[in-house]
DNA sequence: GGACAACTGTTGCGTCATCAACCTTTATCT
DNA sequence: AGATAAAGGTTGATGACGCAACAGTTGTCC
């Protein structure tokens, strides 16, 4: 099986499986994995600030800023200027982005079930929990966030 | 903590974590990650096919060709025409590049070591473990190999 | 109030990796 | 043997992401 692979490449052909598959699902609407999570969270909740995003997820402000382009550009979300901090871009989810969203939420979790399908609920836990306390390890490397 | 964390988006967090880390160590070499790989499995025996390099790590062949040209052009391996299958090409390690591969190996053992300094010998080898799993479920979804 | 710093967002460039198309070489099949 | 298929490798297009430089806006501090 894992034949002297590092661990990094572990994280990598998990994580590229994970594109293949939501890219393969997100064709038909024009769009890819990486509007995903954007998608997800204003479906928990809108009028989010793209600097909160970058936050949230640990990603790229400027990746966060292709995406939402991405995701205006197909009519998914609305982006509102911050008429009291004219800096911040607001977004929102459009009608379309509303009656979609349900599916990219369960797209999500049909992968995170696909690839844990050999894993009992308490390794499951076990694994997310592990890899909590290792990202909590790396972000405190660079950046020292909340 | 994870507040609504998708479980691919630890995964990303983690690879980008060891792009970073790996990259700036390896840029007074003028080399970068993806190359690392390589260099590993070529210090643990070489005379090694490019294909055999990307099925070992589940990486496509396009990218091994890259990597491996990179590797050549910075005088750290040597390709030679395999003369029984002259399709194949086979990797041998440069004088320059036995020099330098134990720095690349070190600096592979280092960040996983970052990474799990949070984890107790058990918990590395349940992360580990679990890991493989999951590579071996998403590794079964596409192909068969071995 | 005006200079300077800090913050949000955008864009260009580089890296990792996939896929698809192609070329060359080898294997297969009749 | 000749045609066809299959395999190893290369290249171009694309996606995700980070970093750095920049623009516009807001905050701070004399």
């Amino acid at each position: 099986m894992s034949d002297e692979m590092p661990l990094a490449r572990l994280f990598g052909i998990v994580l590229q499986h994970h594109y293949a598959t939501l890219n393969e699902r997100l064709r038909p609407f024009g769009l890819s994995a990486g509007q995903v999570p954007i998608m997800l969270r204003l479906a928990a909740g809108q009028n989010v600030t793209q600097e909160a995003l970058a936050r949230q997820f640990h990603v790229d402000k400027g990746a966060v800023a292709r995406a939402a382009r991405r995701l205006e550009e197909g009519g998914f979300i609305r982006r509102e200027i911050d008429p009291i901090d004219r800096r911040a871009v607001r977004l929102f989810l459009t009608a379309e982005g509303e009656r979609v969203v349900p599916e990219f939420v369960r797209f999500g979790r049909e992968w995170e079930d696909a690839i844990t399908a050999g894993l009992d609920a308490d390794e499951q836990a076990m694994l997310r929990s592990l890899l909590d306390r290792v990202v909590g390890t790396c972000a405190d490397a660079r950046c020292c966030h909340e």
